[in-house]
DNA sequence: TATTGATTGACAGTATACTGACAATATGGC
DNA sequence: GCCATATTGTCAGTATACTGTCAATCAATA
C-alpha cells in the first residue's frame, strides 16, 4: 500500500483540471475577501471609506496616540502599506499626526471630530455589510463558520507577515497617562 | 421593547471596542487571505508564481486558446488587472499570446513547453501550502469549513465585481475546434 | 562619551484589485 | 452598406499588500 515511493510511475498523470483551483482553500479565501471588500465598499460608499481606514479609524479611536508601528500590530496590517492609508485619511481630515514630545522618530495617531463623528454613523453600514456577506448560509452554519475562521485566523497567526499583536502591544505605551 | 425608534437616547453609547474589527467576517477573511498567499509564496518560492498566476496556468492550460476576458471570468479575476498579470506572464516566457484568424480585436493564450513543466512541477507544492493553511484544524473541521466556504462562494457569485463563470462562459468556444 | 544596535517612518519596487474611459473591432437591424 | 450597440484589450487612476532599503533617532553599553 505504500505509495509515497518515488517510483518511476507518474502515479496519474494528473489530469489538471479547474478543480485545483475551485476547490483550494487559497481560492477560496481569495474569493470571499474579493466579495467582503465588494460588499463593504457598496453598503459604506456614502462615507467613503475601505475596509482598512475603517480598521485603523477603530484602532485609533481605542487607542488615541497609537504610533503606525503598532496601530499595524494592533490590526494586522503591512506597517509600509499604512502610510499610504494614514495619508490618505489624514488627507481627509479623519486623523491628525502629531510629534511624540518624547520621541523625534514617532508620529502619534489622533482621530479629529470629523473621523469620531464617520466612525459612529458608519457603524450601522458596516454591521449591515458584514451581515449581508454571512447572508446566504443558514443562521446555525453562519456561527460555525465563524468559530472556525476565528480559530483557523489565530492559529494560523504567525503565518502572516504582520501577525496580529492586539492590545498587548501596547503595553509599554500610556505610562504618561 | 421597541428599539428601533430613533430616540434621543444614544442607545448605548456603543462603546467601541476592537472587537467590532477582530469579529467582523470581513476582517477575517481578510487575514485568511493575508496567511493564505504568505503561504503559498512560501511554499512555491523556487518557481516564483503567484496565487493569480497558479489559476491563470491552470486555466489556459485546460482551456488552451483562451482570449483574457472569458479568462476572467473562469478564474473570477477582474479583467484590468489580468492584463498586467498576462503582460508579467508572457515576459517569463510561461504563456504565449497569438491574434486570433476569426477576431482582430482577441489575443489567444496559450502555455509555452516551460509553463506547461512549472505547472506539472510546483503541483505538489501548492498542495503542501493548501494543507498548511488548515492544517491547524482538525481534520473534521477542515472538511465543514471548506464544505461552508465553498457555499458561501457560490452563494455570493454575484456579489462580487467579477462573478465566476466556470466552463460555462466558454461554451461558444472551440466552435472552430 | 562614542559606538553599536534597534526602532521609526519614509521610500522604491513589484503585484494584486477595482473604477472608469477609450479606440479598434465586431455584430445586429435597417 | 450603414449605423447603433456591444465587445475586446488597453490605459489612467486609486487603494491595498508585500520586500527591501534608508536616514534619523533612540537605547544600551563599552
Amino acid at each position: 500500500m505504500q505509495r509515497r515511493t518515488s517510483s518511476p510511475m507518474p502515479s496519474k498523470p494528473a489530469s489538471i483540471t479547474m478543480d485545483a483551483v475551485y476547490a483550494a482553500p487559497g481560492y477560496l479565501f481569495r474569493r470571499m475577501q474579493q466579495i467582503a471588500v465588494a460588499l463593504f465598499i457598496e453598503e459604506c460608499k456614502a462615507f467613503e471609506l475601505t475596509p482598512v481606514q475603517y480598521a485603523a479609524l477603530i484602532a485609533i479611536h481605542t487607542h488615541p496616540g497609537i504610533d503606525a508601528t503598532r496601530l499595524s500590530a494592533v490590526i494586522a496590517f503591512d506597517r509600509s502599506t499604512l502610510g499610504s492609508v494614514i495619508e490618505r485619511m489624514e488627507a481627509k481630515k479623519l486623523i491628525e499626526r502629531r510629534p511624540s514630545p518624547e520621541d523625534k522618530r514617532v508620529k502619534l495617531l489622533y482621530l479629529t471630530k470629523a473621523g469620531a463623528a464617520i466612525l459612529r454613523n458608519i457603524m450601522p453600514s458596516v454591521e449591515k455589510a458584514q451581515a449581508r456577506m454571512l447572508q446566504p448560509l443558514k443562521p446555525a452554519d453562519r456561527k460555525v463558520l465563524l468559530a472556525l475562521l476565528t480559530q483557523l485566523v489565530d492559529l494560523n497567526n504567525e503565518a502572516s507577515r504582520v501577525p496580529l499583536r492586539a492590545e498587548n502591544a501596547l503595553e509599554h505605551l500610556g505610562k504618561s497617562g
